[in-house]
DNA sequence: CCCAACTCTATTATTCATATTGACTCTAAA
DNA sequence: TTTAGAGTCAATATGAATAATAGAGTTGGG
């Protein structure tokens, strides 16, 4: 299951998507229902991993760091960590498991790796874009 | 990531697969190097999920429910919980999300689906069987 | 009858996700 | 140059899930 984090990440992204120039994290808060401190920390990993931009100051805030287009969900799902069932199947992060006695003789590994491959094409090959469409426009 | 529980679950599977006859929840504990105790409980779940089955008194012990080209991946992973990576996504525990506004108008719902085909799909094509050849004699 | 096995019910420990708090820094505009 | 509106940072609860442990109870073959 993905975290809150995540659904809040992509709560505001599509926020952003849909709205013009810098928006406070109070509104975007406000309107998506989230508390506003917890929105807080999941902007500042947005911010961390690139997918938005801040400005201080007044008439500051947060925009998306590139169009719409070119955020894919893979780049979102990023905010739960690595998308490998085990570490040894990570490319991001990875690492050999705990125990593990040989990969080469690991009896899970190869699968799981698949099932991240497989994963991660779906999650690459679609974008925020692909759904700004059906999403109720933003009436504030 | 996957937990413990469904790592000892495919250690212990595989040993089954391995031997001959009902083996001890001792013995297994011992070679895989697992907790006994917390073995204890990883057993309970794979009996109730049909994996194995149990015979007590002396001789007594655990043996695959099925031969082991009968028991996929897909069907160890579930000691994990759904697959899908949201409730409104799942097959075996289908629900709302929380504060879902209209799953007709959701964004994520439809490329988590998606992924959840996809790993089933890959998880449910593997069993035991497939990796028996290249197991040491003992130990994962 | 007895021992070696599984079974059941608790309890504890640890980790992680979620959330809240308060103080701090920056910057455009008045 | 002041200031209000904005983002930033650090620290600390809280709660749920995972991992592990403990001990008493049951079963059945020899």
């Amino acid at each position: 299951m993905i975290s809150q984090k995540t659904r809040y990440a992509f709560r505001a992204l599509f926020y952003l998507a849909r709205s013009k120039g810098p928006v406070s994290l109070a509104s975007i808060a406000a309107n998506e229902k989230i508390s506003r401190k917890f929105l807080e920390l999941v902007m500042v990993e947005l911010k961390r991993h690139r997918l938005v931009v801040s400005s201080r100051g007044k008439k500051g805030g947060y925009e998306l760091a590139r169009p719409a287009n070119e955020i894919s969900y893979a780049g979102v799902r990023v905010m739960d960590g690595p998308l490998a069932m085990v570490p040894c199947a990570s490319v991001t992060a990875h690492r050999q498991c705990r125990a593990c006695y040989d990969p080469d003789f690991c009896a899970i590994r190869s699968v799981l790796m698949e099932v991240r491959q497989g994963t991660a094409e779906i999650l690459e090959r679609h974008t925020l874009s692909d759904f700004l469409g059906i999403l109720p426009k933003i009436t504030v």
